[in-house]
RNA sequence: GCCCAGAUAGCUCAGUUGGUAGAGCAGAGGACUGAAAAUCCUCGUGUCGUUGGUUCGAUUCCGACUCUGGGCA
């Protein structure tokens, strides 16, 4: 019998939180956020972090452990998750993963390979360089040349892909396309129970409006000015995230308030509906749309119980 | 009351030397396998304010009207 594994996702501000832990409770699991900005210590109100309070005694894995200073990415994710599924086991408790990271989600549900590359940041600091220096065209070009197949799926304005796929080639010497093929291709290891909370969409988008003004009543501000007295500044991952780029274009006057959070929400709302896209595109995922439950709360998470009885998850 | 300037896509506006129109933003769809809250791609028909006139033909020129700014009384 697989492992069972219970996954909560939806677009930020859906409600994935308070359903996580009502779910727990019931379930008798522990929590592993898949986030990419929660995981970072004082990065709190902009990444809307759960606060300890609201945890009511369910441990959490995943949450302020990484230094904004530090560099993270789905590999790392990947390894820890790892390590917090051995141990939520090890007590005889049923592993949660809830965030909102499609892609962190992935790594874990489909359980894809990532082998160890220790020189790609070298290779791909060099790569941007002449990016820079001779545009995104020459370095499609290269790819063109050492992995075809890459090229062709890979528009050549997207030059972050194209650094990674020529990358990957340089280390491993194998086109990152047979490599990607090869991964699609898995199943998943654990007796999966994979559900995306949704609403209405101009529900959500008003949701994500309200929620960004409470950020800025709770002090993101001076959340984010902290953040810049620690040296965190706007070219490092953990400054990428919403609420973050655009306070920090603020403070460094390069826009006034009201525009930063004009933009910040705009590109809240941009960022759920990319959040959507991505999920309709992942199999076997169960749907729960809110309205459907008149947004209670309970019904839903009888909803889920009862899928995962079915599954014999529980 | 008079004078001037506007009235075109959900919003801001461009434009048509008269042959029924196009940008940005908003919005929608998609991609994604070591930056993923990142990065990238695709999608624009709307009584061109209303109504007469000139014209083969008017959103474009002329008149009247309505509304919105601004100015003068």
């Amino acid at each position: 019998m697989k492992e069972p594994l219970i996954v909560l996702t939806g677009p930020t501000s859906v409600g994935k939180t308070s359903l996580s832990i009502a779910l727990a409770r019931q379930v008798d699991g522990e929590i592993i956020s898949a986030d990419s900005m929660q995981v970072y210590r004082h990065m709190d109100i902009g990444s809307a972090k759960i606060r300890p309070e609201e945890m009511d005694g369910i441990t959490h894995y995943l949450v302020d452990v990484i230094d904004p200073l530090e560099d993270f990415n789905i590999v790392r994710f990947q390894q820890m998750a790892k390590e917090a599924m051995a141990e939520i086991r090890g007590k005889g408790r049923i592993p949660i993963l809830v965030g909102g990271t499609g892609f962190y989600i992935q790594a874990v549900t489909r359980n894809i390979d990532f082998s160890p590359e220790d020189e790609g940041t070298r290779i791909r600091n060099d790569l941007e360089a002449m990016a820079e220096e001779k545009g995104p065209l020459y370095l499609h070009q290269m790819l063109m040349e050492v992995d075809p197949e890459s090229a062709a799926q890979i528009h050549a304005n997207n030059v972050k892909r194209v650094i990674r796929a020529l990358e990957f080639y340089k280390v491993s010497g194998q086109p990152i396309s047979q490599h990607n093929e090869e991964q699609s291709e898995k199943e998943t290891p654990y007796n999966l129970a994979y559900f995306v909370l949704n609403a209405p969409r101009d529900l959500l988008y008003r949701r994500i409006d309200q929620r960004v003004d409470q950020m800025m009543q709770a002090g993101l501000v001076d959340e984010v000015r902290a953040l810049q007295e620690m040296g965190c500044h706007r070219g490092i991952n953990s400054m990428q995230g919403l609420g973050y780029k655009e306070i920090l274009d603020y403070l460094e006057g390069r826009t006034d308030l009201s525009e930063a959070v004009r933009v910040l929400k705009r590109d809240t709302r941009h960022f759920a509906k990319r959040q959507l896209t991505w999920f309709r595109r992942e199999k076997d995922v169960i749907w729960v749309n809110k309205e459907e439950f008149d947004f209670d709360d309970n019904r839903i998470l009888t909803f889920i119980l009862e899928k995962c009885r079915e599954k014999e998850i529980i």
